[in-house]
DNA sequence: GCGATATAATTGCGATTGCAACTCATCGGG
DNA sequence: CCCGATGAGTTGCAATCGCAATTATATCGC
């Protein structure tokens, strides 16, 4: 009894894996952060003033609170971001991208652009990258309504 | 100037985290291990004989040799899976799943074939499944050839 | 107002990952 | 033969992640 895995998912498990590993060694080649970093600036990049809400951040990110605490925490020893909190909301916590924030995000997204055209986007014509985008977006979506 | 990312980039990036995220609540919730091992234990499992090479799998998984060492070590010591070196070649080292190993893979799979059918391969229609996950393995081979 | 509950962010600690180094084994000239 | 190069697998150690609290603040029902 042969149990196949359904050949989408498989590629999209593995096609991602290897994507991100070459995205990694590519940044890392140039001496330049992981890809998590880049993330996280261009998240708090663009929020309004360059600034974000700590949760409203990993919920763009999709990744757990706890993770971003401390990739937060990293990103400011470094001086690439300040935090704040709220004076109106005493639980709330800010994240505010610096100037040397912004010329590493700029840095990275050279690589990092040119990665994802060159490997990902280049098969995929325009027709398709909307709709597969609409595809994964209501996939992202069912999955977080259903972990609710 | 803004940089805007590409969708469809973006899209991938999300839907794979929230899809991986609620694949391992749903495992976890139902006293199972984590998605790795369901992948590790497939790739086993496939084999001839429910026997691959080390870095076969490691290939076929896109995971990186120590990651593997270590996986199989833990799944070794929970009895899933057995090594053995080869008496040819003293370098290669092969893993055979138990029948342990194959209940639980069969466990596991129940829970993992509902979550990705409900959530993710619904969103494409039996043509879309295809041409993007050709697409993807396009992408998949690009990111390692360029590896090298 | 006030206690119970919910939300935001963080942290302690054990598990897992990533890098670089290391051990063996085979291979390919000379 | 034997030495250097390559390949397969593993491991030490530091960095990072994930779970389960913990702290602090806000909100809701009475």
């Amino acid at each position: 009894m042969v149990n196949k895995e359904p050949d989408l998912w498989f590629s999209f498990v593995r096609s991602h894996r290897a994507l991100i590993r070459e995205i990694e060694r590519r940044l890392s080649n140039a001496g330049l952060p992981a890809y998590a970093w880049y993330d996280a600036l261009w998240g708090v990049e663009s929020g309004k003033d360059g600034t974000r809400r700590m949760h409203e951040l990993a919920d763009a990110l999709v990744i757990e609170r706890y993770s971003l605490t401390r990739l937060v925490d990293r990103l400011e020893q470094e001086g690439f971001v300040t935090r704040a909190r709220s004076p109106d909301d005493g639980r709330a916590a800010y994240v505010t991208i610096t100037d040397a924030g912004r010329a590493l995000r700029a840095r990275m997204w050279k690589i990092y652009e040119a990665t994802v055209t060159e490997l990902f986007l280049s098969q995929f014509d325009a027709k398709a990258q909307r709709d597969v985008s609409d595809a994964l977006d209501r996939a992202a979506l069912a999955a977080r309504q259903s972990t609710q």
